[in-house]
Formats: structure tokens, C-alpha cells, sequence
DNA sequence: GTCTATATAGGGATAGAC
DNA sequence: GTCTATCCCTATATAGAC
């Protein structure tokens, strides 16, 4: 038997479906305590602030991954629209083709958390800015990058609503081709 | 002394702005109590189904809207053009710029309310028809026009979020200003 | 139509045994 | 590290007076 009924990265694997699929106010500890296999007290040791706690470490966990695996490619080598088109392919497989919903945007409702939104304008800034440096480093001026960067962020999200609410997938592929066009074109 | 305390109009606008802002889990009873200045008892005298009957009317009214003030000046006369500009500045208002949420993201967490997410759905359906509608009037291809409406939807949904996170309105206003161009080119 | 008061269920959170 | 059992609070919902 084993120390540890489920390890930490199934454990947030697990977490993060919940609030991404029912939101900071929708993920009851019922929820959470069924979806992880652990119950409430189990819960608490691992996570001695309580939800608040579990919320902040799925969304550091996502900042993680977004660094990793989406931001990385996007410094590395390679001409920048080839660079745009393996982040493209990151967030393919992050977001299971439009199917999950965006953390970003489930944990933004219920205003009261003051904290969490912290969290969440701090994961979506880096983004933004990394997106601006490709750009930039494309030979788009520092403004027009900037929007640009803002555009393709809201073109994500964007498409994961659209998603979410039509199980309509389409939008989501379509905008993850057009990325380096977004991101890359002069004005 | 007036018969209702809150006439229905005012108290639809003030459910609209809970249930905005909150998600339908957090557009708790206190908070709506609090903001309609009924209690709650009042409130389900008005709404017999309780928060589920508050909510699908918060969706009717804003579906009305929609047709009354943002669908109805895409179907009148005037060039295509003219009429997306049209109802771009009815979207403009009507998101107060960028910082009001969309219903139909906000109220499509917590997907145990099957029939609200139907009426959302719905919603965003009827929408996205009328401007494919418009595309196919100016000489865009049926598929093509399909597209470009989710694109709309899409974009609009998206710089919303990025709003709602990042208080920064900017996408939002040019998104508005490209609406005509993302709707009518011809590829 | 609105109120006060209350019923009942479920929320988050703890104590203490194993 | 996980469990059962429980606390306390808030949530939704209802009863009945005015």
C-alpha cells in the first residue's frame, strides 16, 4: 500500500478539471472530494489554507506549463513564425483541441477572491508579454506587438467560449492556424 | 406608496448585473438580495422556480436585447458595412466599453444547470446566424460567412476576457473597429 | 407584494483515531 | 496520509403574518 493514495501531479491533474470545468465558486469540496478520491479532511492536510490553497496551486501548476511548454518554444530557436506554430501545437494538445476550458477564464468570476485574481491577471500578463517579445523580435514595432499579442490572447480565449458553449471546435483549430498571421503581420 | 417595490425592468437589470458578475454559483441569494434590495422571500414570490427562474429570465431579456438592439440594425437597410458599425456601437454600450461580462460566458460554468446552458447556447446560436446573414447579403460564400460570424463571437467573447482579467479595455474597442472587416472579407 | 422567521441541505473547515 | 465524525456557517427554499 502506498504512502500516498494519489501523488501530487495526479492530484492537481485532477483539481485542475474541477475548477476549470466549474469554476472557483462551483468547485465544492463534494466535487473536489469525489473527482480526487480523497475526502475532505485528506484534502486539508495536503492543502492547509483549503480551496484557496488548491486554486493557487492548479494556477501555479498552469503558470508552470504555460512557461514550459508553451513560452519556451517561443524563445528558443528557429524563425519566429515556426516558433508561433510549435506553441501553437503546445496549446493544441493543452487545451484537447478546444475541449477544456481556459483556467483564466473560469477562475476570473466571483470577484471576492481578491487573491486568485491576483493569480490570474499575473499568468495571463506574462503571456502577453511573451508573445511580444516574438513579435518584436520579428520586426514588428513595440506597440503593434503589444496589440497584437493582446489580440491573439483574446482570439484564444475567444474560441474556447465559443467552444465551451456550442461544442463547436472549429474556431478553436481555425485560430491556432492563423496564429503566426496575428502575431507576425506588420500593422 | 407604489404596489412593487422594484418595477420588473429595474429588477432584471440589477439581477443581470449579480449574475454577471458572479457566475451563476456565485450570484448567491445574499448578493442578489442585496443588490435588488428584495428579500428573499420577495424574490421567490416574483421567481417561483427560484435562482434557476431568476437566471433563465436574466437570458430572456438579454436575448431581446440582442434582437431588439444589436440583430435588428443588422437587418435594416444601409450597407453591410454601415449596419456592423451599427452594431458595433450597440455592443459598445451595451458592454459599458468593455467592462460589463457577457451572460453567455459567465452563466456557461457550473454545468449542472442543463436548461441554462441550453438557453445560452441558444443565444449565442441565434447570434452568430444573424451576422453569417449579413456576410452572405455582401457577397461572402455561405461557409466563409459561417466562419466569419464565429470569428466575431469569438473575438468579442475574447477581448471581454482579457477585460475582465487584465482591466484593460484596449482589445475591446479595437476589436469593434475590425468587426466590419472580419465579417466581410471575401477569404 | 413584501416582510420576518424558520426549515433543511450543503458549503467549508477541524478534531482525533488509525 | 487518510479516514470518520462533527462543527459551524451559509446556501436555497418555504411558511405565514401584514
Amino acid at each position: 500500500m502506498p504512502l500516498t493514495k494519489v501523488n501530487e501531479d495526479e492530484l492537481l491533474d485532477r483539481l485542475t478539471v474541477v475548477f476549470r470545468t466549474y469554476g472557483y465558486e462551483g468547485a465544492s469540496l463534494s466535487k473536489i472530494s469525489e473527482a480526487t478520491g480523497l475526502q475532505r479532511a485528506s484534502l486539508y492536510h495536503r492543502f492547509p489554507g483549503g480551496k484557496e490553497d488548491m486554486a493557487k496551486a492548479v494556477l501555479e501548476r498552469a503558470g508552470q506549463w504555460l512557461v514550459n511548454r508553451v513560452l519556451a518554444p517561443l524563445s528558443g530557436p528557429g524563425k519566429p513564425e515556426q516558433r508561433i506554430r510549435n506553441m501553437a501545437n503546445e496549446l493544441h494538445s493543452f487545451y484537447a483541441g478546444g475541449k477544456n476550458c481556459c483556467l483564466l477564464d473560469s477562475l476570473s468570476f466571483g470577484s471576492d477572491n481578491n487573491e486568485i485574481r491576483g493569480h490570474v491577471q499575473q499568468g495571463m500578463s506574462a503571456w502577453v508579454d511573451e508573445l511580444a517579445k516574438v513579435a518584436r523580435e520579428a520586426g514588428v514595432s513595440a506597440k503593434i506587438a503589444r496589440q497584437h499579442a493582446q489580440d491573439a490572447i483574446s482570439q484564444i480565449q475567444g474560441t474556447l467560449v465559443v467552444a465551451r458553449v456550442m461544442k463547436d471546435y472549429g474556431p478553436f483549430e481555425r485560430m491556432l492556424l492563423e496564429l503566426p498571421t496575428v502575431l507576425l503581420r506588420k500593422k
